[in-house]
DNA sequence: CGATTCACG
DNA sequence: ACGTACGTGAATCGG
């Protein structure tokens, strides 16, 4: 038996269009939109490995007006025209599937589910099973016993499809579904603007379709009918027959051809398939596809700005010579790395270089080019940099929002930057550098590479002079490339002893309260399973304690939140709440930072550098950024940062930074003048929103307007701020109208960072930064909340990056010169840490405190409070 | 590999 | 009526 899958060409790419929507755009490197094409296609191949039919088609609607039209001219009137992002990739859907081999159908007044009832109708007569695939449930009237409707899902914990057959269909919904029709003509479509009779919804319909049957039985057993319905329904007929009409589907097109001739074998065009899918940067649809071994052959011009640069590059393909016994002159040099080897490329030649000769090459220059540079560097033991600035295009890539994430796919950077598709032939991951038989050819690769990598720098170099973003990259990210280079090189001193014995304490404390867990509940479980543990707490037959939210799972939280709620409940359950935080602090902490002590007993992190959204750094492998110091345990962690013998820890973060930005960004002069007499900010502003003199403000009015002082820049809402200070919803919300009575320049400001960000689509920091922000246009209004509280929280947290990274420049290159032996070893946010020889913090302190606090002028000063000891916790 | 939880600013 | 702060990374569980 074969089988034959239809498909709902319009209403699968309109429901992945929409669920895309939002999302950081997916855009092919001419700027084509492709989110919808990626998500069509992905559906349509796992339904047809899922399936796997023998025969495929693949309906569309066409424009022009259906007999439906001319029925009823409201049909789908409220229907706006396709957005063009959308209407964009249409043609090309359509285009793919003819590369692919799909069989396609539209018919000139037609929908597409007309089409889709002509073709089922015709397959299960030629005994197909016939599967649908649509994105509405109108197709469910044509369920039968050899027709089935597949329906994509969308919503975490749910199965991504489900395939309604007639039993499934019988099942959910209590009727036939030859008598679904009937159900929508008395609850009418919305979405196609058809009215359905009056107070008659979904369960209604269903209900009185599943009681009598058809329209006819309803109007035989009116008198059954509560009275108001009744009135509805009786008056209702003609509309009601109208719908069944507007509703039904059409099952006897005169189509061109039938499901006989819709048979799929394989890929019809697969070279212009690649390249097709090349050109939009769909590389993951190549893969799927299996088409990944395959090389671009037709190249599309796309009219590309850049033509320049790249005529530099097929000069230079051909052009590469490889001269490893000179030396470059060190003017304009780019840099690549390789096992053992350093690679410059000065001009078109390209210099082969062993690490410490290489040095004597970049001792020439001021700056290099190269991709990503500070990870690879890492490759070869070590390079002692004389540097000022590294020009790294993946850096660009992510200030210029070229690329998303920190991926490091130059591929991806290259079209992105260039529109067109990736011209070197090589093989997926890393190349080795003697890994072909040819040394030269695989010379001439990474050679071509720099020349490419060259070619990008130029061209986003221009692009940031366009956009404002110079000197942000050249005055800040550059220089920071180098200094973050020398921090992960210099690492953090550990005591490894320390950190052991803590461990062990850890290891044998959450064994005895494993024991006294497992004797209080009576149970033998995980308490690291969620699962497990919840089942524990609330099943009926357990413990059955007051349970809270279900999570996406369907499984009640058992976050520490949810546990203080109930810790008076039970004796178990402070243990569970010690065991968890514990556990934490061992599995990540304890145990987990060991392996990562190298030979020279310390942790050298990586600073990525290419990442988040607000231009903040983030830590890596370690991340040391988040070592634990809130709690007496994790304090203890903190204390195993040590200096080594002789030596000190200078720590110094920024007192309040993001709340003197925002005074100072908002230009209000009630918070700017509590700054400039170094108030007691949190005091003042509970003065100012509680409506008491200071002196009377009670430590808890306090505590509260630290909160609300924090959780501004968040971009409040009364339910957020109610959950952390603990109180209702109705003191909350009073709580920020007086905020913003008081501080009425912060309102406004904030305001006019939402207006700014929806109608430019990003926002800015002081120093240019740029965050894009697609999620104001979604039509899913949390995504849009969630867009205006990045716009409100962005400027602040993202300047505040930009300024410290300032510093980190300035107090890096003084340190250098002024106490060569110390070292710039952390910087968490807020916080930057040196080691130093005992005897050096007072400079050392002196040093750190004057250069961040004169990073940046503003109308509110930057105060930055300095400590030393002998390990983290103490220098803190 | 997604969800959950929790460590930090 | 709804769903609920901003920015991160790592460990763990279980499908």
């Amino acid at each position: 038996m074969s089988k034959l899958l239809l498909v709902d060409g319009n209403s699968i790419i309109n429901r992945a269009f929409f669920a895309v929507i939002g999302r950081a755009p997916m855009t092919a490197p001419d700027g084509t939109p492709t989110g919808a094409l990626n998500g069509f296609f992905n559906t349509l191949l796992s339904v047809k490995d899922e399936i796997n039919p023998d025969k495929i088609c693949v309906l569309f609607d066409l424009k022009a007006p259906t007999f439906r039209h001319k029925m009823y001219p409201d049909y789908k009137a409220q229907r706006k025209g396709m957005m063009p992002e959308l209407s964009a990739q249409m043609p090309i859907a359509k285009e793919i599937l003819d590369l692919i081999g799909i069989k396609r159908m539209e018919m000139e007044g037609y929908e597409a589910d007309d089409l889709i009832g002509t073709l089922s109708l015709l397959g299960a007569n030629q005994g197909d099973k016939v599967f649908i695939l649509s994105g509405d449930h109108d197709d469910f009237q044509l369920i039968d016993d050899n027709v089935s409707v597949i329906l994509p899902q969308s919503g975490k914990g749910k199965p991504p499809r489900v395939l309604f057959d007639r039993e499934m269909f019988e099942e959910t919904y209590n009727v036939k579904p030859e008598v679904f029709v009937y159900v929508k003509a008395l609850m009418g479509d919305n979405s196609d603007n058809i009215k359905g009779v009056e107070k008659v919804g979904e369960k209604t319909a269903f209900k009185l379709i599943a009681d009598y049957g058809s329209i006819d039985g309803i109007f035989d057993n009116l008198d059954k009918l509560t009275p108001s319905l009744r009135s509805h329904v009786s008056e209702s007929r003609k509309l009601i027959d109208m719908n069944i009409k507007l509703c039904s589907i059409l099952r006897d097109v005169p189509v061109p051809y039938g499901p006989e001739q819709t048979e799929f074998k394989d890929i019809a065009d697969p070279q212009g398939l690649h390249d097709k899918l090349a050109s939009l940067g769909l590389r993951s649809l190549i893969k799927k596809f299996g088409l990944e071994d395959m090389r671009v052959q037709t190249f599309e011009s796309q009219g590309s700005d850049y033509s320049s640069y790249l005529e530099e590059f097929d000069q230079g393909k051909d052009s590469i010579t490889i001269d490893e016994n000179g030396d470059p002159s060190g003017t304009d040099i780019d840099v690549g790395f390789t096992e053992d080897k350093v690679l410059l490329l000065e001009g078109t030649t390209l210099y082969v270089k062993d690490p410490d000769e290489a040095l004597k090459a970049l001792d020439l220059c001021e700056s290099v080019r190269s991709y990503d540079y500070k990870i690879n560097s890492k490759i070869l033991s070590r390079i002692p940099l004389k540097l000022n600035a590294v020009y790294d295009s993946s850096v660009m890539g992510y200030v210029l929002n070229v690329i998303s994430g920190n991926s490091p796919d130059f591929m991806r950077l290259f079209e992105n930057t260039f529109a067109m598709p990736y011209p070197i032939e090589e093989k997926t991951g890393q190349i080795s550098l003697f890994d072909t038989e040819d040394e030269n050819e695989s010379l001439r690769i990474k050679g071509q590479k720099l020349l490419l990598n060259r070619c990008i720098a130029k061209a986003l170099m221009k692009k940031a002079e366009e956009e404002g973003l110079t000197d942000l990259l050249t005055k800040i990210e550059f220089p920071l490339t180098v200094t973050l280079d020398a921090m992960e090189r210099n690492g953090m001193n550990v005591s490894m002893d320390s950190l052991k014995s803590l461990h062990s304490e850890f290891t044998s404390r959450l064994k005895e309260l494993e024991d006294e867990i497992h004797e209080l509940t009576g149970i033998e479980f995980n308490i690291g399973s969620p699962k497990q543990l919840s089942e524990v707490l609330f099943d009926a037959d357990k413990l059955n304690l007051p349970h809270g939210k279900k999570g996406k799972t369907g499984v009640y939280s058992t976050s520490a939140d949810e546990l203080n709620r109930i810790a008076d409940f039970h004796p178990a359950v402070p243990k569970i709440l010690e065991w968890r935080a514990i556990s934490k602090l061992d599995s990540t902490y304890a145990a987990g930072l060991l392996p990562k002590i190298k030979e020279d007993g310390r942790i050298h992190t990586t600073f990525t550098q290419a990442m988040t959204n607000t231009g903040r750094l983030s830590s890596v492998d370690p991340n040391l950024q988040n070592i634990p110091v809130r709690s007496e345990e994790g304090a203890r962690i903190r204390e195993c940062f040590t200096a080594p013998e002789g030596k000190v820890l200078v720590d110094a973060d920024y007192s309040q930074i993001e709340l003197r930005l925002l005074a100072a960004m908002s230009g209000d002069e009630v918070m700017t003048e509590a700054f400039l007499h170094g108030e007691d900010i949190h005091r003042r502003t509970a003065s100012k929103v509680f409506g008491v003199p200071e002196d009377e403000v009670t430590s808890e009015q306090r505590a509260a307007a630290k909160t609300v002082n924090f959780s501004i820049v968040y971009g409040v809402s009364d339910f957020g701020l109610s959950t952390d200070l603990g109180i209702s919803f109705r003191e909350a919300g009073d709580l920020i109208k007086s905020y913003g009575e008081q501080f009425p320049k912060i309102t406004s400001y904030l305001d006019g960072l939402k207006k700014k960000g929806e109608e430019d689509g990003f926002v800015t920091t002081l120093y240019g930064r740029k965050r894009i922000l697609t999620e104001l246009k979604s039509p899913n209004r949390n995504l849009r909340n969630f867009g205006l509280r990045a716009a409100m929280n962005t400027p602040v947290q993202g300047t505040a990056a930009d300024i410290i990274k300032i510093a980190m420049n300035r107090v890096y290159k003084a340190l250098k010169e002024q106490v060569p032996e110390s070292k710039l070893i952390m910087q968490v946010h807020d916080e930057l840490i040196v080691e130093c020889d005992k005897g050096k913090e007072e400079l050392v302190s002196s040093i750190l405190k004057k250069e961040m606090e004169s990073a940046a002028e503003l109308a509110v000063p930057l105060v930055s409070e300095v400590g030393t000891g002998s390990n983290w916790l103490e220098a803190k």
